[in-house]
DNA sequence: CTTGACATAGGACGAATGTTCAGGTATTAT
DNA sequence: ATAATACCTGAACATTCGTCCTATGTCAAG
């Protein structure tokens, strides 16, 4: 199929780094003609082809129908500086801050609510935790909920009244890692450490003085998600 | 001779804060007819007429004959705009993030270190905890300092091994926030809910299941620092 | 009043520019 | 082999765009 389904070609590169650097000497973007010019290319449709490329995989935004309208979004890594730097820099560090949206509460006696469905982003935007990306997982942060805990059923998952849980939702869990599951046996949801072991699941608390659950029927494990951040706060 | 011979007429002034604003907005810069448009002047002529007036007195640079070309070198006051702008909103943005110095572990049988004195920071940059501004308190966020907690030693205090615990120097607290406490007479370190109550102070742990440490001399009760926050964070 | 510098308008002109189409070649999956 | 996809060429087009020329209006100084 592709020659080359990965990343970036060498020449879609070079040109992310022409344009920062025209920009960075000149103060506004290149034309087409220019651009072809620098990567020994005559044809413009192929710079076209190329900066759609660019602009599809978020690196560049351009305008319709507008010369020189070329904004760098992102660029990998790679040399680049002055004005451009800048202005990656505050965009990148608001992206550094992620909006979580804090979709309830839980408790032991309560279900996990679900998050809103991605894309139509429903809920109250003054209801949302921020974290800074540096402390979160790099992938799928889209799919992460915060919610508040609810009583203090949780302490034995080290979790206390108030606290913050941010979650990304999931159905399955590797070894070791902090899941919300709901326990039909006991019909209460809790926060353990998931293990499976052979046929059975085998269910950690945090708290390291108590033992744990183990639970033969894995289909008797409804996880809602895995924990990935536990957030406490105290009054000042 | 001339009906004006100072600084700038209106429609100079108009059309730099409009560069300005268009930039901001678009990430380059309009064209003369955009200009025009904008400050209600059909005749290409006119706007570049006054785009001259405003390069001779150096307001702005153009390149000849390349659309879109036109950089703003300085503003009169006023509006501040583009290449300025971006800069304050680095500085802002990045101030958003606090970057919390991690000084060391925390555990029942170590003492808290201390952090590195304010003003000269000479922690390794790598070790630190960035959290976003809105989950703090807002004073004095510079006597923040963030420690591991070391051992499961911290248990009855809700607080487990690894996780970071953001604290602000402090000697003495008020009544319900929670502190990191060095006790003479256990000789050991932990973390508890702070209550003056009379002459005697109340300690009391984070786990509701627990009884509270009564002191009857408060000079027994050596206070290190607030608890502000606790992070946990799961492997993913 | 005349003159001349400044201000404004309209538009022509050619060059610069982004877009699109029609077709061609290589690479890979089936 | 064949079909699908990616990669590339060339050229034509329709605008967009900057420049420049002409004409008219305004106002203060001589």
């Amino acid at each position: 199929m592709a020659r080359r389904s990965e990343g970036l070609g060498e020449r879609p590169k070079k040109i992310l780094k022409f344009l920062g650097e025209f920009q960075d000497k000149h103060g506004y973007s290149p034309s087409i003609r220019e651009i072809g010019k620098h990567i020994s290319v005559e044809s413009t449709s192929l710079v076209d082809y190329y900066l759609n490329q660019l602009e599809e995989k978020g690196f560049i935004d351009r305008t319709d129908r507008v010369s020189r309208s070329i904004r760098i979004l992102k660029s990998p890594v790679e040399s680049e500086s002055g004005v451009a730097r800048a202005v990656r820099n505050v965009r990148e560090t608001m992206e550094e801050m992620m909006k979580i949206p804090l979709v309830g509460r839980i408790g032991a006696s309560l279900p996990v609510p679900m998050p809103p469905m991605e894309g139509g982003s429903f809920f109250d935007p003054e209801s949302a935790v921020e974290i800074s990306r540096t402390l979160l997982p790099r992938d799928k942060t889209n799919e992460l909920f915060a919610l508040e805990v609810d009583g203090v059923s949780m302490i034995d998952a080290m979790v206390n009244d108030g606290d913050i849980v941010i979650m990304k939702r999931a159905n399955t869990a590797n070894n070791g890692e902090m899941v919300a599951v709901w326990l039909e046996d006991t019909d209460e949801t809790t926060l353990k450490y998931f293990y499976k072991e052979g046929s059975r699941v085998r269910l950690q608390p945090a708290n390291p003085t108590m033992g744990p659950i183990f639970i033969d029927d894995p289909k008797r494990v409804r996880i809602q998600g895995k924990v990935v951040m536990v957030v406490r706060q105290f009054k000042q």
